[in-house]
DNA sequence: GCGACAG
DNA sequence: ATCTTGTCGC
């Protein structure tokens, strides 16, 4: 695997490392029985001028839904966010808590979107091809593409995410009265498993479980590492 | 040139 | 992403 394809020198080495590894992505449900399913998601300090992320991984039994294990890393980040770069700011810190993991899911949610990226290499296809794994992305907000008509306001409502003529992704309404998700592709799954999956694993929170427990799990690793930080004295 | 812009 | 407790509404 080229380093550039995690640390590119520039943005357009980046920009063009996104387009190679999307040229990768299969976008067809490639995978085995899922009987472990993964979570991941990555925590920020604000002010941080070790631009540290912290990454956090989860696995969950399924159907019950119960975490069997969970992993973190702590990395320093290249680059600063960047709207459409965000896979080389996480999957370096993301790859690191991987290999801590003592059992590998079987499919993973990631905290971001799939194919619904300019370039088709949103986290989740990133981190997807990288690993070689199925992966679904995740997104709380859009970052290209439009809602191809209004959402139903109930759980399970759906309506697909169109961008220039193509549908990327599923918008997803997952919890009465709060904002919908944004579903797509991640690698070696299909759009339609992508939702059903993500359904699978709903709790009635507006995240599903891996995502919810994954967010979790990073916040827990920043904050354990920040309160082991020594106090600034004089 | 201007606005948009995952986490 | 992060700063932060209680509070209003379903």
């Amino acid at each position: 695997m080229p380093e550039h394809w995690l640390n590119p020198p520039d943005l357009a080495a980046a920009r063009a490392a996104q387009v190679a590894l999307a040229a990768r992505v299969v976008a067809e449900d490639a995978h085995g029985p899922v009987r472990l399913l993964g979570g991941v998601d990555v925590s920020n300090t604000r002010f941080d001028p070790e631009n540290r992320v912290y990454a956090g991984i989860v696995v969950l039994r399924f159907p019950e839904l119960e975490v069997v294990a969970t992993a973190s890393a702590v990395r320093r980040a290249s680059l600063p966010y960047i709207p459409g770069f965000l896979g080389f700011r996480e999957v370096p810190a993301l790859l690191a808590a991987w290999e801590q993991l003592a059992v590998k899911p079987d499919l993973v949610m990631v905290d971001g979107h799939g194919l619904a990226h300019p370039r088709g290499l949103g986290i989740a296809a990133h981190l997807g091809v990288v690993l070689d794994i199925p992966s679904i992305g995740v997104a709380k907000s859009r970052l290209v593409g439009q809602p191809e008509a209004p959402l139903g306001e109930a759980p399970g409502a759906e309506v697909p995410l169109a961008w220039k003529g193509r549908v990327l992704g599923t918008v997803l309404r997952t919890r009465q009265r709060a904002n919908p998700l944004y579903i797509s592709v991640g690698h070696r799954v299909s759009l339609a498993g992508a939702v059903a999956w993500v359904k699978r694993a709903a709790t009635g929170y507006r995240l599903p479980e891996p995502t919810r427990q994954a967010h979790l799990a990073a916040n827990a690793a920043r904050r354990a590492a920040t309160m082991a930080m020594p106090p600034l004295t004089g």
